[in-house]
DNA sequence: TAAAAATAAATTGTATACAATTTATCTAGG
DNA sequence: CCTAGATAAATTGTATACAATTTATTTTTA
């Protein structure tokens, strides 16, 4: 009776992680426009509403620990959009901040989410469900 | 005004990467008793079911690619759970199937979704409103 | 205050992902 | 029947992810 246990689509995970790189393939043609990937999008919004941060704290608003973050800043680096100092006081810190380009990009990429919004399939109650219950799995840890 | 459209909270898409990439982090504990990474234990859900699959229809049901699937099942040739030969009929297609010890490992695995159940902070009610609006998501295309 | 513990990035190693191309094979139209 | 187009995997190249370790620095404590 507990054979379907197993079945895929009695899979919780499943769909998460199919529709999460879904989503972010539609990203793709938006954010190509900026030579930005979609990790490199989430990086620029957290700059976008920090200015400066360091890449631990940048690491724990997204999910992700230095071995992701490194290359990924160095590359944000080369493209201009970046700057990496050493924090003075505490030389283990690195500090990520905007140049002038990188800010400039935050008012071509308003239309990004809305652009987004209308390639999901959802109402706007919907979306505020899914978004509430995202959250929600996201918190317990 | 709009200006908080681009706030990482804001996003619909960011929680469902996370919370995605999350919950499979907690699958590793249990996978990692059979070496199976997350992506294989999802090619194994689908064996489960189907015995033997052509590479594309493989893809298909868990939006991979062969680009991602070829080494993978390579992988899991080399760990004894699954076999590969040309269909006959078109050698372009190859056919994927379980061994013995593939098949064997599907019992020994029922106990997963039970466990993986209790590390998701949802009442039975919201992982239902979750499932089905992630499938909306994913239906649209 | 000097050694031990803690901390932050960087590095290393393994495993995806996926776009784009290539290779091998098959199918259909002339 | 024979070639142009279609199809399925495999390959190539780039970019994550993340566990585990290392390096450099700072803080704690005996």
């Amino acid at each position: 009776m507990k054979d379907d246990v197993l079945k895929i689509e009695n899979q919780l995970c499943f769909p998460l992680y199919a529709a999460s790189k879904e989503i972010i393939r539609k990203y793709k043609p938006f954010l190509d426009k900026y030579d930005l990937t979609y990790t490199q999008y989430i990086v620029m919004l957290v700059l976008w509403e920090h200015d400066s941060i360091n890449v631990k704290t940048l690491g724990e608003k997204l999910f992700l620990d230095s071995g992701t973050l490194t290359p990924l800043l160095k590359k944000l680096e080369t493209k201009k959009y970046i700057n990496k100092v050493k924090l003075e006081k505490d030389t283990r810190n690195v500090i990520v901040s905007l140049t002038k380009e990188g800010k400039d990009l935050k008012s071509k990429c308003t239309n990004i989410p809305l652009e987004m919004g209308k390639c999901i399939n959802l109402s706007k109650e919907e979306a505020k469900v899914l978004y509430s219950l995202l959250y929600k799995v996201l918190k317990e840890k």
